[in-house]
DNA sequence: CGTCCGCATGAGAGAGCTGTTAGAGGTCTG
DNA sequence: CAGACCTCTAACAGCTCTCTCATGCGGACG
């Protein structure tokens, strides 16, 4: 089922659109407010997002430069403004439509249409968010919030590969070891030590306070998405 | 350079179109009528169509048809129809957007760099931007910015199409080795390092430091549009 | 309270990988 | 048949990665 995110503060518009995208099965999200737009963004990433301009908090451009910084999931603008600067602008921060209110219903879903066909095109990889970086398994590319990209040498790529591959479970030392260094290096727990600090340096936000590459003092490591 | 198809009758639109898009560096070519329009796309297959509904011979709606059944380049309607009808036929025709007219200019430049943004992530453009040239896969050519033909060797082209048409992914110097040379090539990797050198030497701006075709020591090589 | 153990972090040496150049040999073309 | 072009190899300087060692920190335990 299609996942679509409604941004608006307005109740009214929220219900009408709520009702008609249900009636023609699409799972609606919905956020009143910036911030919390890309909280539940985050939370659960939308195969679209309908964004109305004129938020409380702060300026929608903003909202769809931080979507853009980490999802290609289409973004529809609303606004009661029909200034051209206004569409200019949000087309370029990376929105996808824009549509002025009032509209018509049957337009706007026609427009939703058109853009999820156009980004159905391009297929997904499956990502995997570690604290302020989103992985990519299979492009092998880490990018963090900001749109930066981050490198990984050949080893902590397989490293984090064998965490990541048994999410909430503890590895233990000589797990991790024989998986990334194959078997005899099972006394090798310095270079484990190295590598994972290694890891937290560059996924972490806080390497010190690690949120997801956690230890086990004496068991191990643990991957927590 | 991009390559847009202005369908339109009216000779006053056209040449504003023709003006303004020819400032901006795109390709323009025009056709006055439905028929004229497949005819000029079939032979010079566009990046980009901005489509007027009301053409003399045929309706819109089946250029969209005719179009959208061998090719995806992201179609632009015009139209001084306001009709919510109108609009959802044309869309749900293949029409990725609907500008009713009057339009501002900054509007419908706004909105082509939005439809081509998407239609690029999906990499069905055959043509690719390294750097200060554009590489035509399908014809085989590759343009400076100033017009001049660059020529590749047979193996140089063979391995700018492996790493093109894995846009963003980190490619392995054995997959590299094996697409292009063939299997048990696997450890020839100083030819790889060879034919990589001599493409950022005929591509990138600047061959020490590319910015498009980039090395993860100890991974592969990495195509970054 | 002192000691011990496991873990995190930093600096540094060595190995391995990469970019670049020059040149030999093979193939195509006129 | 000669020249031009393409492919591939070898060599070397510079850089990156891997691994080790040393130090500091914090909790567990006697």
């Amino acid at each position: 089922m299609t996942r679509v995110l409604v941004v608006d503060d307005e109740p009214q518009i929220v219900r009408a659109l709520q009702i008609n995208l249900k009636a023609r099965r699409y799972e609606v999200q919905v956020a009143g407010s910036g911030t919390a737009a890309l909280k539940v963004a985050a939370q659960h990433p939308p195969d679209l997002v309908i964004l109305d301009l004129g938020l409380p908090d702060f300026d929608g451009v903003e909202v769809i430069r931080g979507l853009r910084g980490w999802t290609e999931a289409p973004i529809l603008v609303l606004s009661g403004r029909t200034d051209a600067t206004d569409k200019v602008e949000a087309l370029d921060a990376g929105a996808d439509d824009y549509v002025t209110k009032p509209f018509g219903i049957d337009e706007l879903l026609a427009r939703m249409r058109a853009v999820l066909r156009r980004s159905n095109l391009a297929q997904d990889a499956p990502v995997v968010i570690v604290g302020g970086a989103q992985v990519d398994l299979s492009a092998k590319r880490v990018t963090l919030d900001g749109g930066e990209d981050i490198r990984l040498t050949p080893t902590e790529w397989h490293l984090l590969e064998v965490l990541v591959r048994h999410p909430g479970k503890l590895m233990s030392q000589r797990q991790l070891l024989t998986e990334v260094w194959g078997p005899g290096y099972e006394s090798a727990s310095g270079n484990l030590r190295f590598y994972m600090g290694q890891l937290r340096r560059k996924l972490e936000a806080d390497p010190a306070r690690p949120a997801h590459l956690l230890t086990e003092p004496g068991m191990g490591y643990r991957f927590e998405p």
